[in-house]
DNA sequence: CTTATTATGATAGTTTTACTATCTTTTTAA
DNA sequence: TTAAAAAGATAGTAAAACTATCATAATAAG
């Protein structure tokens, strides 16, 4: 027996599912690679073409350009911590449990996982925290937002969101600490990697236990039994 | 009397002290005004020249480039919240009243002071929340940072972490809260505005007293008296 | 007051990016 | 076996992000 997990994100993203096909995959799989090697800035279509011996033209039959490609991905990502999540939770009832294992899933999430074989959790991990801000920083938000490009990331938002009020329903902004946890976790990575003064932990080698301890060390502090 | 306040942001950012003349002044007031209202990609130093009618090539006299002039605005913002801060907490000592106070100055930086006439303080926070990050996730970043780019924003974040140190001197994050409150400040306003499924505040033709509430709620859960 | 210097303006050119268009060849599915 | 869908090859366009050069205007120094 094994177990596919298929992570999809929202259909307007995309002209055609690239999951569906071999050039489609390819372009998932090398765009990580590429964007987190080069960054978003200097990734383009053509390179990409290059990298998989294909054409500017068959990617753009994908994707209708590379924010969209970009969104596309980093949606892939916030589903594919939401399934790890929903895995590791099941069957688990008391909600301060709950809220260590959404932690940990999210911490993990950055692991590469050969379930995928396209794409590489780790290097899409890095770009969601380097470029995932492009997705929803742009004057098209509203735009994207009502056609439901951040879905994944709202669901997501949500769910934590619950579990935090199981824990306490008094804490009046259960919400904005879910987000803060994410974007916390982002931050601080990011700041750990390239301007340590303004961050106390550290991640070496990409070893993000610190991570998880701090973020468990706010959310007990904020949250009474 | 009167008090000048001048802040003057890192000398590698320009090539000429754009404070120090009228062409200079005009660049920094209206390219504040043309990001806000069309987001920093579509900013071009051609649009800039033609809204001021002066040309491309006198505006390269001042900024290399956009992302340099993008990091001037940015630390421009950050040197004034430290001014206000600075000013604000003269001659308080007790520290908790002193992170109060530096919550109220960081969230009313974002309102508009007639004593820099070529800045509109509302417009820059604007931009700060919405194309700051931009400032620090490039492929450049620890260039950038070696050259003491990001010095305005690593100074306070310093002097805020120590306020939180001498409040509460087992606190083990000081460094990771004080960038916090910065981060979830801006990503919480900028929620409230464009994803509001991701807060619990609302801001309301820019009425910020609810992210200073939710600041000092999470301060005050966080920190030990 | 004149002159040298510096600041700004006018204009043109280059490379790269982000597409769009069109036509041909290959693959796949009925 | 054939038609239709997918992919490749190639070319072209508009705008952005500069760079370069020369002319003119403002200013400051002697």
């Amino acid at each position: 027996m094994s177990i596919e997990i298929r992570v999809s994100p929202n259909e307007g993203l995309y002209l055609k599912e690239p999951q569906d096909s071999n050039l489609g995959r390819k372009i998932i799989q090398h765009s990580i690679l590429l964007i987190d090697e080069y960054g978003f800035e200097s990734f383009t279509f053509r390179k990409l073409a290059a990298e998989i011996n294909s054409t500017e033209a068959s990617v753009y039959r994908y994707f209708e350009n590379k924010h969209l490609l970009l969104l596309y991905l980093v949606n892939w990502y916030w589903e594919w911590v939401n399934a790890l999540i929903i895995i590791n939770t099941m069957n688990v009832e008391d909600p301060q449990k709950k809220l260590r294992i959404i932690i940990q899933s999210l911490v993990s999430a950055s692991e590469d996982n050969p379930g995928v074989e396209y794409v590489n959790e780790s290097n899409l991990h890095n770009i969601v925290i380097a470029e995932g801000w492009k997705t929803y920083h742009t004057k098209e938000v509203d735009d994207d937002n009502s056609k439901g490009f951040f879905m994944s990331y709202k669901n997501l938002a949500n769910a934590v969101s619950k579990v935090i009020s199981e824990i306490d329903p008094d804490f009046k902004y259960p919400y904005t600490l879910a987000t803060s946890l994410f974007e916390m976790s982002k931050d601080q990575i990011y700041f750990a990697k390239h301007l340590p003064k303004l961050t106390d932990i550290s991640v070496k080698e990409n070893d993000l236990k610190d991570v998880e301890a701090m973020l468990n060390y706010f959310v007990d502090k904020l949250l009474k039994k």
